[in-house]
DNA sequence: GGTTTCCATTAACATTTGATAAAAAGCAAT
DNA sequence: ATTGCTTTTTATCAAATGTTAATGGAAACC
């Protein structure tokens, strides 16, 4: 389980092995079953994740009650961004489970004290906070320059197998569609 | 003017007078005219931006060939996110003029090597990188969950006076929709 | 001063998307 | 297999948005 974790820290920043028994000695193993929200808005979050199995998303839920996918987070990447724990709007985010989840976890003020005396590792933080920055910004040229059906395309190039292992509402939602207009745009490219 | 750019950096994460006196050292003016284009796409931009007056957009050409804005950047704010020169469709972006414009700038490499030396200044570049995470991620929300109605009556509210500065095509395209829609929601918020 | 260009609004029509309700299809547990 | 539950699809109608084109006005240019 150790290694998955080098894995992906390796993925995005490597490190040497010395800064990796670091973390290591902090991780903590989580699993959660599909539908399960494991951090709730307003209670602050003091962990940082890796995801070493299964699909989640951050969402909101609007006036009328729905849920409103804001990201989601698939195997094999960084779940929260570091150093982030400040904004109102974004402390309001709630996170679930799509399908079972396993988590590593890390405790936020244990990960930033070694952020602070380990320069690897705060380059590792330092790559996730631009990775997530530039992932926000495509994501957002998406939305302001494509269709709907032209960003249903775009979501399967990116992640590929997803529309059939996760509820249809939440890729929905995380379109900017209803389910139903979802329906009509999947009959629509299926020619 | 030196001055207004240190008001724009103690705006962000307050820094000391020694600090400021190696940015301020390196900070070069540039005026741009309204309608101008002065970061061009896929040429690599090597400099830091802090807006002195007027207003900005930073855009991308869909394939019909119309400007799509992606973000708007005011007076007194931080232009190009530092550090983050490696994504392919971030490079892509342009910016130009909306307003006449006036900016400080500074050369990447040189403030990169400040960064390094000088704790305080990278700390006020970790927040700026942070807090554009935190607008687009607060963009993110408002383009997932509200209709184009309730996006123009919030773009009203974090953007003040701009509807009456800036051409109404590059709003209607940040919300994401065309500037008839954008006249039509207008007439409608009129009562 | 006059011309030209760009901008904002409006109208008419086509298309897309939302809302609601109902039917069909999957899935899990017995 | 059958029963329930959830998810997905389909149908119908209403509302929102896009497209094209025409109009009037403001700003920029010569």
């Amino acid at each position: 389980m150790d290694d998955r974790v080098k894995n992906i820290i390796n993925g995005i920043f490597p490190i040497t092995e010395n800064s990796f028994q670091l973390i290591k000695e902090l991780l903590v193993f989580e699993t959660y079953k599909k539908g399960e929200t494991f951090i709730q808005r307003n209670k602050r979050n003091e962990k940082e994740y890796f995801i070493l199995s299964g699909v989640c998303k951050s969402y909101l839920i609007n006036p009328e009650g729905d849920e409103i996918t804001i990201s989601l987070f698939t195997e094999n990447s960084v779940l929260s961004p570091f150093q982030i724990r400040t904004s109102k709007s974004i402390s309001n985010l709630n996170f679930k489970a799509l399908t079972d989840l396993k988590l590593a976890s890390i405790d936020a003020k244990n990960f930033e004290s070694l952020m602070i005396e380990n320069l690897e590792i705060r380059n590792f933080a330092n790559t996730v906070l631009q990775n997530e920055l530039i992932s926000k910004v495509e994501k957002e040229i998406g939305l302001a320059s494509l269709s709907a059906k032209e960003r249903l395309i775009d979501f399967r190039k990116r992640y590929k197998m997803l529309e059939n292992i996760i509820p249809h509402p939440d890729i929905a939602s995380y379109l900017g569609i209803t389910n139903i207009s979802l329906s009509r745009l999947r009959k629509d490219l299926m020619e």
